[in-house]
DNA sequence: CAGTGGTCTAGACCACGTT
DNA sequence: ACGTGGTCTAGACCACTGC
């Protein structure tokens, strides 16, 4: 790990512990560079890091203090959005019903998302994702062949994303998700369990690896009494849209 | 403008008008400081920009590459979300009615997301915005007097955005928001002409000003058929979540 | 005026991919 | 082996804030 990310990363834990309390100011960037015997460039390098997260503000002159929000800023980034398996981890009982398993060539549609051509077979896969017993999520999943590999029907009964990260060793990078609301369909109420004029939180996305491929193009369907995304945006990278 | 910003904003348009195409490399950052005379670190603040904006991807031994989907990217930045006027300006035709405007002292929800007493006053600006005359949104804004100043009805028929970064002169920094759906209430059938059992979109958000004061929690409600929102995540920011 | 963060340099070494 | 991007340094100057 270099430097400046393991200076970082203890900053930050020095602002979950209250050792640096929100609204006080951080030592200067003189004093950090002297305290972890590095270069100001160095200390700055870390700061950035945490000025992303949004977990500092920066003024020029008068020094840099904790952000407002800093602790709830802390427990989103300690569940960042990496499926649903690691977000309840540990609090609740996730369980996944896999409701098809095929693989087959790709449509138009998903061709032109995943970048894909018309030959590349892809791995179809709708899951219901239940939290304590509850139905939670209905997952339909598209992921092309020529990215991911020896997917199975067990594997995906657990965290696909684990598998990816963990068994193939690839990295995730960007994603892009549209958000919409809409009304239910048939397998929403046969499997959600929704009524008439319960509404729907959709959740279209692809996602890429860092080295830019493009390896899942989902559409995640939730309850609306169950569903939420909360987005936190700043300045340096504004990456919200409402269409 | 520093230096790196500027050549940030070049390279930028090089990769908007395609001098440097999607998918292929960009010259070597050694190469890019003898271009622009400059060093090879402030070369490198530039690329963090676009990396920043999902426009390149950097490969340690194999160099740096336009990413896919750069032009679309480009898209959504050009018309960051800085209120709904500037998203359509120039393409559609926005109105604004402005349905309340009254000053009163905030709710205990409202002291908390804004983080002031219970003593400081509030506008409440509840608005409907149209575009091309067709009802697109309802906006029910709240922002504390401490921050915002002279705010009139008249201005709240236009843009209190434009306003708050032209009039007051300060700077919008982060914004947390919550994306939910919802079921149509009294105020959506009235004024977006919703049925029953057409959903609705709602984002709730809080922003801030680069200073970290909080200056306005607002509820906007959308047609189910016109709403969305899309959500950019690179993995140095990931900033959204699931809940 | 003193102290803070922001920008920039010239050069060095390392990690990684490709050939 | 070579070229790429990633990290790091020691020092400099600038811009801004607050006393």
């Amino acid at each position: 790990m270099s430097q400046y990310k393991e200076i970082a990363t203890t900053l930050k834990n020095r602002i979950k512990t209250g050792d640096y309390e929100t609204g006080q100011h951080l030592p200067s960037q003189k004093e950090l560079a002297d305290e972890f015997g590095t270069s100001r460039v160095t200390i700055q390098k870390a700061l950035d890091e945490l000025s992303n997260a949004n977990l500092i503000l920066r003024r020029q002159g008068s020094g840099t203090t904790v952000a407002p929000n800093s602790q709830s800023t802390l427990d989103i980034l300690s569940s960042q959005y990496e499926g649903t398996t690691k977000l309840f981890e540990g609090r609740n009982k996730v369980t996944t019903q896999v409701l098809n398993f095929e693989i087959r060539l790709p449509n138009p549609h998903e061709q032109k998302r995943l970048a894909i051509s018309s030959s590349t077979p892809v791995y179809d896969v709708l899951r219901l994702r239940n939290v304590d017993k509850e139905p939670y999520e209905l997952d339909h999943s598209i992921m092309p062949l020529s990215v991911i590999q020896n997917l199975t029907e067990e594997i995906a009964s657990g965290s696909i994303y684990k598998f990816i990260e963990s068994t193939l060793n690839l990295k995730i990078g960007s994603s892009i998700r549209k958000i919409t609301a809409d009304t239910p369909q048939k397998n929403d109420q046969k499997y959600l369990k929704c009524n008439h004029g319960e509404p729907i939180l959709q959740v279209s996305q692809t996602v890429h690896l860092s080295d830019g491929r493009a390896f899942e193009y989902s559409q995640t369907r939730h309850r609306y009494d169950k569903g939420g995304v909360i987005v936190i945006n700043n300045s340096l990278s504004s990456n919200s849209l409402d269409v």
